[in-house]
DNA sequence: GTTCCTCGAGTTCT
DNA sequence: CTCGAGGAAC
């Protein structure tokens, strides 16, 4: 132990500061990544043991952007570029056309299975394995040295003839992978020892090598395979294949099923032939990569600022199923909003049996020229939703036209601006509009009114119960026993979660008022700055306008909103009945997780995503409902999906629920 | 005038 | 989850 910890915490943050501006702003290290990672380790440990010296500002927290755990930052070579993608053979034949038009014809291309995992960056000093590193933001990537040395196939040292042949440096990149039969084994083991296991083989393979206890790591069975050439130092590869042929000389391993071709039509028969046999592949590959072989060549077409000139990702189709388009229905939203989805001849797709279809607009139906009757190719948008991609055979004339007046209450559909997509029912009283609003008004989100769902609204609605959202509150015990659905327990429930919806803050209801534009968010920040009911009723449009992210469009809604006498009405009789409609003081427990931003995904195990907001919201951090480049953290549960895949491409960290328990532990 | 980041509003299936 | 579009920043 230091004799004065206090004065070597300090020494050591300002030392590990000046180091950071030296390697990040300035260009010029002048200790070693090494020397660097030990000055971290011995700030981090002293500030566990002398948890009182803690400091949001140290850099130790600003290093790994995490409080609980840190993987050192490794600045790569050069940068760490993505691909682009083409999806056709048309659009590479595009991309040819652009490649012969800057380097000439005669040129030989590589094709190789692009594979869905984690790409890492390994650096080798005279053939010894130095750091190896996640892609991160492309620029600076995450220290993992120790997982990946447990890798097997990873040769920790070269293994050369002669020590001529290697380089002084050499800086490897590649893909960390785990087969398929692995990875159903090991969420088979995760799910015996009641663990939650990974969505698929890419999360397995990332979450794997983000383990902070190697020993972790090694009993995952992760493979890594060469693909691209980082940086060198005494020695040259003229070719990409000149590289490949040395790693493998060295004792690494490439992608079996490299190809050379010259021209596009070869390659587009290539695609076609691994499309057909991509499901028998022991991993999983979601492309082909096809690279300019000559190195020189590469090096003129050069790079723009996400993605190399001489190389393209050709991406295999979505999974897809053919099938009849039955009807197409109409529905009316909440904000009257009219929008067309179809009914299918169910068919399975991806695992599961699919009825229906978002049509999204009436653009989309105009685009597709898809009418009732037609045959139809579909396929599930993120796996997840399904969608129309296009008609097989058209059995039907011209396309769905979008209705002239609205299905619910048969007043006219009107398109509020030429240019805009959406066709709309304005009729204030139309009913399903109205039903719509209170299905939004009672959801968990909103007011959270748990047991009223839609076939008891239908029900209230025939008895001529509900004509306000008001009415919600002079409901009684009475009047649910009389629907089918009810008996007296779940009635004296539902009769509990009335009332309990009355303390809700001024943000949920305002949330729950569905007022145009005014979402979730939105209702947070108005709520937070005018504190209750009466500022908005007299607040005018500039004040409005002062408020963060409030402009035009959403000042003048709101004004609108506050301005109508039927609003005013309403929000009177909620008031009366004893509905909240002030906005309680935050109450943050600690600034722990302060200027953090979250993004939530996939299903948690202890609580609901909302319930994790809110410990969020209570630490000081916030959330959001898209990943960027400024997300700090994405907390992934289980069968989290395109933000999780979205983080990893933009080098955001993730975490698990486990590791997000640890931070918010005190 | 663009571009990026978010949000709002719509959607499917288990 | 995706799309379109509002708002802020450059």
């Amino acid at each position: 132990m230091p004799s004065d910890p206090k004065k070597r915490i300090d020494f050591l943050r300002q030392e590990i500061e000046k180091h950071n501006d030296l390697y990040y702003d300035k260009s010029e290290p002048i200790i070693s990544d090494s020397q660097y990672d030990d000055l971290v380790k011995e700030l981090q440990k002293l500030e566990q043991d002398y948890p009182l010296f803690a400091s949001k500002t140290s850099p130790t927290q600003k290093v790994s952007g995490s409080p609980s755990s840190s993987f050192a930052p490794v600045k790569h070579s050069t940068a760490m570029l993505s691909l682009d993608n083409v999806y056709s053979e048309g659009e590479l034949n595009d991309w040819y056309a652009r490649i012969v038009k800057n380097a000439g014809k005669n040129l030989l291309f590589t094709v190789e299975p692009k594979i869905d995992g984690i790409s890492i960056s390994l650096k080798f000093a005279d053939g010894t394995l130095i750091t190896a590193a996640t892609r991160g933001d492309g620029e600076t990537g995450e220290d993992i040295t120790e997982n990946i040395k447990t890798i097997k196939n990873i040769p920790l040292k070269f293994s050369a003839a002669s020590r001529d042949e290697i380089p002084s440096f050499l800086e490897i990149r590649g893909e960390v992978f785990i087969s398929m039969q692995d990875f159903n084994a090991l969420n088979e083991a995760l799910l015996n020892e009641g663990g939650q296991k990974f969505a698929n083989p890419r999360n397995a393979a990332s979450g794997s090598l983000r383990q902070k206890n190697p020993q972790v790591t090694a009993r995952r069975n992760l493979r890594f395979y060469v693909h691209s050439f980082g940086a060198s130092d005494g020695k040259d590869f003229p070719k990409h294949t000149d590289f490949l042929a040395f790693c493998k000389k060295m004792g690494f391993e490439i992608a079996g099923d490299m190809e050379l071709f010259s021209s596009p039509k070869e390659i587009a028969d290539f695609v076609r032939h691994m499309t057909e046999i991509r499901e028998s592949y022991p991993y999983e590959i979601d492309g082909l990569v096809i690279k300019v072989n000559d190195r020189d060549k590469q090096e003129s077409l050069g790079y723009t600022n996400k993605s190399p000139r001489w190389a393209v990702a050709y991406k295999f189709p979505a999974k897809q199923a053919a099938t009849k388009l039955l009807n197409i229905r109409v529905q009316v939203g909440r904000t009257g909003a009219i929008t067309p989805s179809a009914i299918l001849q169910p068919v399975p797709l991806a695992g599961v049996v699919i009825s229906h279809a978002t049509l999204h607009n009436f653009e989309e139906i105009e685009r597709l020229d898809v009418n009732e009757g037609d045959d139809v190719l579909i396929e599930r948008a993120g796996d997840v939703i399904p969608k129309i991609v296009k008609v097989v055979e058209k059995n039907s004339e011209g396309f769905f036209k979008p209705p002239k007046f609205c299905p619910s209450c048969k007043s006219q559909i009107v398109k509020e601006k030429d240019e805009d997509t959406a066709y709309r029912c304005i009729n204030p009283e139309c009913p399903e509009q109205f039903k719509r609003s209170v299905m939004h008004f009672v959801k968990r989100t909103a007011m959270d009114i748990d047991g009223l769902g839609e076939a008891a609204i239908d029900q209230l609605l025939e008895k001529k119960k509900l004509s306000s959202l008001s009415d919600i509150y002079a409901l009684t015990f009475e009047d649910f026993l009389e629907l089918e659905l009810f008996k007296e327990k779940k009635a004296a429930n539902l009769i509990k979660a009335i009332a309990a919806s009355k303390n809700r803050p001024l943000s949920k209801v305002l949330f729950a008022l569905g007022i145009r534009h005014i979402g979730e968010k939105s209702s947070e920040i108005i709520a937070e700055k005018f504190s209750n009911i009466d500022n908005l009723f007299s607040a005018s449009i500039e004040d409005f306008l002062q408020t963060d992210e409030i402009g035009e469009v959403l000042a003048q809604s709101l004004k609108n909103f506050f301005a109508n006498p039927q609003v005013i009405k309403m929000i009177e009789a909620l008031r009366a009945a004893g509905v909240n409609m002030q906005e309680g003081e935050i109450v943050k427990k600690s600034s722990k997780l302060e200027g953090l931003t979250f993004v939530l995904t996939g299903e948690l195990r202890a609580m609901t995503r909302q319930e994790a907001g809110e410990i969020i919201k209570s630490l000081g951090g916030k959330t959001s409902s898209s990943v960027s480049k400024k997300t700090d953290f994405v907390l992934a549960g289980k069968d989290a999906g395109s933000k999780l895949d979205k983080a990893l491409e933009l080098g955001v960290k993730t975490i698990n629920e486990d590791e997000f328990q640890a931070m918010i532990k005190e």
